[in-house]
DNA sequence: CCAGACGTTGTT
DNA sequence: GTCTGG
DNA sequence: CCAGACGTTGTT
DNA sequence: GTCTGG
């Protein structure tokens, strides 16, 4: 799945990688542990603009009570996305691109659990296939953006890690999967295939990242040979 | 009809 | 709101 | 995803 | 075990 990834850089920075043309955003603090309900960016599209704005992990369907239910949407499975109540109009209607400089999956071990960072080769920014949704606070007035990762069998490359990973579209795929018009649940569908691995790389990395607390550059840096074992 | 869920992952 | 279960 | 709590009453 | 918070 996809429980924690990477947004190291500034606004300026994802909105040139996937040529937005509007930052509705103010910058978000750096982060190298990304966790459920964290204020992520996204790129949305508004009226056939495409906008780099803030959104909160974890989806909250408009007709909630309250904003709880948010923490348990943190993914949408490609399998299920066009059927589940809570996705489908999301799906049909309310789709972005989640930047992330790479993300985590935990291998399940014989000792325990050892994180894994996976990333573009060139360190490029993946592009994750998601879904928005805006929710009024019925205490507050507010209205809250919020977002969610749709997940898919795994590659080659993460298949030893783990059974499920984010989907990752290709640039040629961008613009179809932002574009509103587009509401055909099997065009949309044909895009959440497996992504090739061959621009990818991956290694394991520190159980820092475990708690949610520690956001720090260690969290994305290899393990150190033979500490591995250690795990 | 009304009531209650609406989700994913992992673990056993 | 919409679907499922009873 | 992992970590950490998991409860109530009354009083300050 | 299961839920909540981050």
């Amino acid at each position: 799945m996809c429980g924690r990834f990477v947004q190291a850089h500034d606004s300026v920075f994802y909105a040139d990688a996937f040529h937005v043309e509007t930052i509705r955003t103010d910058d978000l603090p750096v982060s190298y542990n990304v966790a459920p309900t964290d204020q992520v960016y996204a790129v949305a599209e508004h009226d056939g603009v495409r906008i780099l704005g803030s959104f909160r992990w974890g989806l909250i369907p408009w007709w909630a009570k309250d904003r709880k239910i948010g923490a348990r949407n943190i993914n949408a499975r490609a399998e299920t996305v066009a059927d589940k109540p809570t996705f489908r109009e999301p799906f049909a209607k309310r789709r972005c691109l989640i930047p992330a400089d790479g993300f985590y999956e935990w291998q399940r071990l014989p000792k325990g659990k050892l994180p894994h960072y996976i990333y573009a080769a060139d360190r490029r920014p993946l592009a994750l296939a998601g879904l928005w949704s805006s929710w009024k606070d019925p205490d507050s007035g507010d209205r809250v953006l919020t977002c969610s990762i749709i997940t898919g069998e795994p590659n080659q490359l993460v298949a030893g890690i783990h059974d499920r990973m984010p989907v990752i579209l290709p640039e040629e795929d961008w613009s179809l999967w932002l574009d509103r018009s587009v509401t055909d649940p099997e065009e949309l569908a044909s895009l959440l295939t497996v992504h090739p691995h061959d621009r990818m790389a991956e290694h394991p990395v520190s159980t820092l990242v475990n708690s949610v607390a520690n956001n720090l550059p260690e969290c994305v840096q290899p393990l150190e040979t033979g500490a591995v074992e250690q795990q």
